[in-house]
DNA sequence: GAACCGTGGCG
DNA sequence: TCGCCAAGGTT
């Protein structure tokens, strides 16, 4: 613990019913451990808007920080406001968004851009319940914008800090399944037990921060921990639960399918026709009708009224000739 | 609550 | 190799 913090008293603990015991995670432990480990990430740089850290937090969800880099960059220099975003076309922001996945999270950030530029003054909202009406943002987002952007005192409950809880205070291997009921008794909490002064946002950051480096999914770097108390350590680092849910599998599925066909689309500047669509996945012609219907159905993919295909909002004027 | 929604890297 | 996992949200 650094020196700066070694006078922070607080703590922050959670009841454990079950063992009977109320650990805790030590707030200067881990602050002091933030000041010197925190990554240099650009969305975390002076003078990065709101608006800017919002869009990170988009590409973030469920997509590794290494994958968000370079796109974020580029994506911030050529919109960085929401109006500047929704003047794009949907199909503009789909090509940027590229092949960083699940592209309704990029339709559902160009739809929050229009939303906050024509009803909130493009200002992005600085409270959770403002934040969490906005299309593509529920309740890790949400607190995430609050306090990362605007430094509120908000608990941030997202996959890492599930696990860090889940150890250090319960002492088990992982968090349970992410349930909307659980998640707000952690927020209530965490909110109870945040620190209070404007060392309460750096908290939840530092907290995330060390299930992203160290408390980690598939082998936690335990040698590097800056907490003292650790409930799963002190317990033998019991494993988890070898029942484990289905895998999620990739390939093969409508979800494949969808990408192969988004792909065709994304690489072609003029609409393309059936037959180019169907080649992108030629064996199971039931299934490339499904994934194109559900495409059409999520506003990802238009038809034009000659039956060729192209993305949303896409010029549908063949640019080489002006016949 | 469960299912669904992309993609690529790592152990 | 291949299952697991990554700063979730919506239906």
């Amino acid at each position: 613990m650094s020196a700066f913090h070694a006078d922070i008293g607080f703590e922050f603990g959670i009841p454990d019913i079950v063992h009977g015991r109320a650990m805790s995670i030590h707030a200067g432990e881990l602050l002091g451990w933030f000041d010197v480990a925190e990554r240099d990430l650009p969305w975390r740089a002076d003078g990065v808007t709101p608006w800017q850290i919002l869009v990170s937090e988009f590409m973030l969800q469920q997509t590794p920080v290494a994958r968000v880099l370079p796109i974020w960059s580029d994506w911030v220099a050529r919109w960085p406001t929401p109006s500047a975003t929704a003047a794009a076309t949907p199909a503009e922001v789909l090509r940027a968004w590229g092949k960083l996945g699940y592209p309704r999270r990029a339709k559902r950030l160009h739809e929050c851009a229009t939303v906050i530029a024509r009803d909130f003054a493009d200002v992005v909202p600085d409270d959770v319940e403002t934040l969490e009406q906005l299309p593509g943002i529920g309740s890790y987002t949400a607190r995430a914008v609050a306090c990362f952007a605007y430094r509120k005192p908000v608990p941030v409950v997202d996959t890492n800090v599930r696990r860090v809880v889940a150890r250090a205070v319960h002492g088990l291997a992982d968090a349970a399944a992410p349930s909307a009921k659980r998640d707000h008794a952690d927020v209530g909490a965490l909110l109870a037990l945040l620190p209070k002064a404007a060392q309460a946002a750096r908290f939840s950051a530092a907290l995330m921060e060390l299930g992203a480096t160290v408390c980690t999914a598939r082998t936690p770097r335990c040698a590097a921990c800056p907490l003292r108390a650790c409930a799963w350590r002190d317990r033998g680092f019991p494993p988890g639960s070898t029942v484990r849910r289905p895998a999620q599998r990739y390939a093969g599925t409508d979800r494949q399918v969808r990408g192969r066909l988004l792909d065709v689309l994304r690489d072609n500047v003029l609409p393309v026709t059936k037959a180019e669509l169907d080649v992108a996945w030629p064996v199971d012609p039931v299934q490339r009708e499904r994934a194109l219907a559900s495409l059409l159905d999520d506003g990802l993919v238009e038809r034009l009224a000659d039956d060729r295909f192209v993305l949303p909002g896409q010029d549908r004027n063949d640019s080489t000739a002006s016949r």
